[in-house]
DNA sequence: GTAGGGTTAG
């Protein structure tokens, strides 16, 4: 009677009484090896003592455990290889292995030589060897490898395992070709879980959400049970779609499942209710989170600040720091926008400092946040100091500090910047004309905003939005070439909204043509029948024409239509807390200070006679 | 011995 040869051999080790003692102690000595260095002793002793003991079975031994070792040498791994007869294709599989591991980066043209070579020994791969090289190609964006590596796979007849299945699909989907891992996904005989996630998350990374959802509506209907590795990609899908309805359909249905509550699946319903517009509820489940980590803060923090509850964002902040978790990267990057929005210059500056002094990572992130929020608050040359200590510039950066720049009536700097851009390889958006067309606007660079404008879609195949419009009839209206705008925005191939007859509106003002404002003012009624802005506008174009029974004719109108007021507001921040000064409001505490103050102010601009005729101070 | 997860800027 013979055994398997694979059974036999696990009887002689190490317990088999003929085992070579010497070779058994050998053994327990290699395993006790932490470190290249002592193998190499270890092996130097073998050579040196016992010539004998170097079989087939050690120098696997030895490649097993230096694959194990947390920093490998692969030229030592080379040179045993090549004292072992007949390496079988395991040791090639552990060998790759190794070097497509997270241990060691950027070898994977070893792990492919290895790969050329265990071929030329007329070795077989298996289903072991391919998800180790597609992992690499996946991970390394290596589409042309990938392809040439699926066609071994189908070559070799290993289309049957779902590892190799399943990495295929990754290296696809991860290198952008959706279609190829759909196809290899359709052709395979057997799909599991982790098929499904695979397919639904190559979608989603892709931003073809729906289609996404659809796979798992598809998942579902062939009765898979997604876990929480599939919810959390389904989720963040619900969360860019900004669909509140998907997103409960698909927590209830992940309460009817009973899908794992763990801190992955927390963090991303928190994230998915806020960009989803229920911050109510992002609150609900992040407070009944059995674990929370530093993501779930920066979630709530970021997401709160992406819905604009600027304030809420900070006393999350706060909570945070108060219960003692070190904030990250991320949370500064909210925390920032959220200072930039309220103008809280001193938290802004604390928060640099912090940056500065716990060693968080100051990459972009960090640093287009910094400038924006210094530019935002005022302090236009500080964001100028960051935005020159900068070594990595990308659009955000550029945008930022244009957009910063042409508020603070700095157009010319801002128009240099701009044309360093294409200099440094970095192509502008959207945002970033915006910040232009403003800065030609505030410096009166008719020509100039008018040649960048019909750059937008020559140069970089921008389409101009409303708000690109509403800038050249702000430039155009400012510099008095009115009948100009008015013909631009009947030129504009899509519907000019209230940011563009708003445009209009105020040249207007400026240049006093009470006709047209009229005209202009009755469009703007019908865009936006709440509002009060066109009212109040025109009302003061009326005022500066000394049209006062007309002035006062759409005030009373504006009372009895019981307009939605957007009050005046200002604020600033004194000790690290912000005070809101809105128009009409006595919440404030020491409001009849506040407004002897203002008194004294008013009276004394008066006397210089600079603003009589308005009701600017009012 | 092999495959799938969350948060960040203008």
């Amino acid at each position: 009677m013979s055994f398997p040869h694979s059974f036999s051999s696990f009887l002689t080790i190490p317990h088999a009484s003929y085992v070579d003692p010497q070779q058994f102690s050998l053994f327990r000595r290699l395993d006790s090896c932490k470190s290249t260095q002592e193998l190499k002793q270890v092996h130097a002793i073998i050579i040196k003592t016992n010539p004998s003991l170097q079989t087939r079975l050690i120098y696997t031994k030895i490649i097993s455990i230096s694959t194990s070792f947390h920093d490998p040498d692969p030229s030592y791994i080379n040179s045993i290889l090549t004292q072992i007869p007949n390496p079988d294709i395991r040791i090639y599989n552990s060998i790759i292995r190794l070097f497509s591991g997270p241990k060691t980066k950027n070898n994977s043209l070893i792990a492919f030589s290895f790969y050329q070579e265990l071929l030329v020994k007329g070795l077989f791969p298996d289903n072991y060897t391919y998800p180790f090289l597609l992992k690499l190609c996946a991970e390394s964006r290596a589409l042309r490898e990938g392809q040439e590596i699926h066609g071994h796979v189908v070559k070799n007849g290993l289309v049957w395992d779902l590892y190799v299945v399943n990495t295929l699909m990754r290296m696809y989907s991860v290198c952008g070709v959706i279609v190829a891992a759909q196809k290899v996904f359709d052709e395979s005989p057997d799909r599991d879980m982790v098929s499904w996630t695979i397919l639904i998350q190559g979608y989603v990374k892709m931003g073809f959400w729906k289609e996404g959802i659809r796979v798992f509506s598809e998942m579902c209907e062939a009765n898979f049970q997604a876990d929480e590795m599939t919810m959390v990609i389904v989720l963040s899908a619900c969360a860019n779609l900004g669909d509140l309805v998907l997103g409960r359909r698909i927590h209830e249905y992940m309460l009817e499942q009973k899908v794992n509550f763990d801190v992955f699946v927390g963090n991303t319903l928190v994230d998915m209710y806020l960009k989803c517009g229920d911050a109510g509820f992002a609150r609900k489940v992040f407070n009944e989170m059995p674990v929370k980590n530093v993501v779930s803060w920066n979630s709530m923090i970021s997401g709160l600040a992406q819905q604009g509850e600027f304030k809420e964002a900070l006393s999350m902040f706060r909570k945070m720091q108060n219960r003692g978790v070190k904030p990250d990267d991320v949370t500064l990057v909210g925390v920032l926008n959220s200072c930039a929005n309220l103008g809280m210059l001193e938290l802004g500056k604390w928060v640099h400092a912090y940056v500065d002094r716990n060693r968080i990572k100051a990459d972009r992130f960090i640093g287009n946040a910094l400038v924006d929020m210094y530019a935002k608050c005022g302090s236009i040359d500080e964001a100028f100091k960051v935005f020159n200590g900068m070594k990595l510039r990308d659009v955000y950066t550029y945008t930022a500090i244009i957009v910063g720049l042409a508020m603070h009536g700095q157009g010319e700097r801002a128009l240099n910047l701009f044309s360093e851009m294409p200099k440094m390889g970095i192509e502008p958006d959207g945002v970033t004309y915006v910040g232009v067309l403003m800065a030609c606007s505030h410096v009166g660079l008719v020509e100039e905003g008018r040649k960048h404008f019909a750059e937008m879609s020559r140069l970089y195949n921008l389409e101009p939005q409303t708000e690109h419009y509403g800038c050249m009839v702000d430039l155009l209206g400012r510099a008095g070439l009115i009948n100009e705008a008015e013909e631009f925005i009947k030129s504009m191939p899509i519907e000019p909204d209230a940011f563009v007859w708003g445009a209009l509106l105020g040249a207007c003002r400026i240049h006093g043509k009470v006709e047209l404002a009229e005209i202009v003012m009755e469009k703007l009624v019908k865009i936006e029948p709440d509002r009060d802005g066109a009212y109040i506008l025109m009302s003061n174009i009326y005022s500066s024409a000394n049209k006062w029974r007309d002035a006062l004719k759409l005030r009373k109108e504006m009372n009895e239509r019981k307009l939605k007021k957007t009050p005046g507001c200002s604020s600033i921040e004194l000790d690290g807390v912000v005070h809101e000064f809105r128009k009409g409001d006595k919440t404030q505490r020491n409001t009849k200070e506040v407004y002897i103050l203002l008194d004294q102010m008013k009276s004394h601009l008066k006397s210089s006679r600079q603003w009589e005729g308005t009701d600017e101070f009012s």
